[in-house]
DNA sequence: GCGCAGCATTGATCCAAATCAATGCATGGC
DNA sequence: GCCATGCATTGATTTGGATCAATGCTGCGC
């Protein structure tokens, strides 16, 4: 588990020569933000990589009649959409900041040169890459193959296993944000859970507790190709 | 535009030192394939790269339940599902040919050494990879900020422009098809294109008549951040 | 303490889309 | 030619989830 802070320390510069590290991170800036920051807006062009190196950043896409949704949450270590720093492309979403965080700041041009330049930069670019394109692929399904009820569960059930707590579930953040998250209303995702009570749970504030996981397993049906989080064994 | 068939021209290649090019298609394969066959199931480990030399190829996503739904088509002269086979981890989903198409193969093992051995085939690589997330996040915000008409009105506009005829746009599979990309029932896919009749639209076959495009873009109001194929400026 | 703001729940109603069911319309095999 | 098969349309009905509206709860500022 990656747990520093420091930017030295990124999984991004595993491996890296000492040299290349020094030279990277002599462009960059550290960046120490607080709740409710914007970092960019969609349809901006990137200027900078951002690199998670404590807290978070959340992702919203937003419609043009004005509606807005969370897309993904991005957590240290990783990077914050490299696709459109990558190609230079404008982003597809805005990025908010929504706990005390601080970032790392690469100048786009100067990553695009150093990847280009040396193979194990490159190598853990394309992995991250990789493993954020299937965290969109795994949502594409949840989205269309499932109902709002069954996503919700499959929600807790995960949740559950990456926090390591069999028995219970702690929401990461507000309700109405989960809820975007999984593509319903808070309402739903209200009732969602009221429903599920039938199926084991029960609902204490941000706790959910899962008094009988095969329950609540029968009634969502979760899947290691959609729910699981990829063993994150390739670099980042 | 790409309209070669020999894996020599592949724009993945475009730069790379001719030995390095033999060296990776000494080892590699062509397969003619017709349609219906399936290239893999969703759960398998990749052993091969695929790269769609002419024709195409459908991804799907199935759930424990059975339902099967598109996720998206891949185009020569892209790869198809760099993601996996990189990270070597498993297809979240099945691959199958609509068309009689022919494929590249690159054993997983030989690419990804290649791709660590050469920055241009990994800014290549990272290229598509990039492009294919961003679809990827374009498909999620169609699918949480649409309704279904919505959805269905833009595509069309999309489809046309992407076609080069303002005037039409020729749907590229079966309907039901099309609607399962689009996250809806081939029944409602149906009734939108009917009720969108209102909007300027005539249905004949797999053609598509757009009379007034302004207005059908009121109806549904496109999104360059949604439908938009990105530009490809960047090498694949 | 009080009152306010923001999030969450609950209820009532409405609506979009799914489902169920029947029919139409091609295409291909024999 | 005819019938089977698969895709598409259309209609009737149901339903999941959205929307609208009211209320509750909690923390916070003053």
């Amino acid at each position: 588990m990656y747990e520093g802070a420091a930017p030295e320390e990124l999984p991004l510069f595993r491996g890296l020569p000492a040299s290349r590290r020094t030279d990277l991170l002599r462009n960059a800036m550290v960046h120490s933000v607080s709740p409710g920051t914007v970092l960019f807006e969609q349809g901006d062009v990137p200027n900078f990589q951002l690199i998670v190196l404590t807290g978070s950043a959340q992702l919203f896409g937003r419609s043009a009649e004005g509606r807005e949704v969370l897309i993904e949450a991005v957590r240290a270590p990783d990077l914050i959409i490299p696709a459109a720093v990558l190609t230079g492309a404008p982003y597809l979403m805005q990025a908010r900041v929504p706990e005390p965080s601080r970032f790392l700041l690469i100048h786009a041009a100067v990553l695009r040169a150093a990847v280009d330049a040396d193979p194990l930069l490159a190598h853990a670019v394309i992995g991250s890459l990789a493993h954020q394109f299937r965290r969109m692929v795994r949502q594409i399904k949840n989205l269309k193959l499932r109902t709002a009820t069954q996503r919700v569960g499959c929600y807790l059930l995960a949740l559950s296993k990456r926090q390591g707590t069999p028995d219970r579930a702690v929401l990461p953040f507000e309700k109405t944000l989960i809820a975007s998250e999984l593509g319903i209303t808070r309402e739903s995702f209200s009732r969602a859970l009221s429903s599920l009570a039938q199926s084991g749970i029960r609902v204490d504030g941000q706790t959910i507790a899962i008094l009988d996981a095969p329950r609540l397993a029968a009634e969502c049906t979760p899947d290691p190709l959609i729910d699981g989080a990829d063993a994150e064994d390739f670099a980042i």
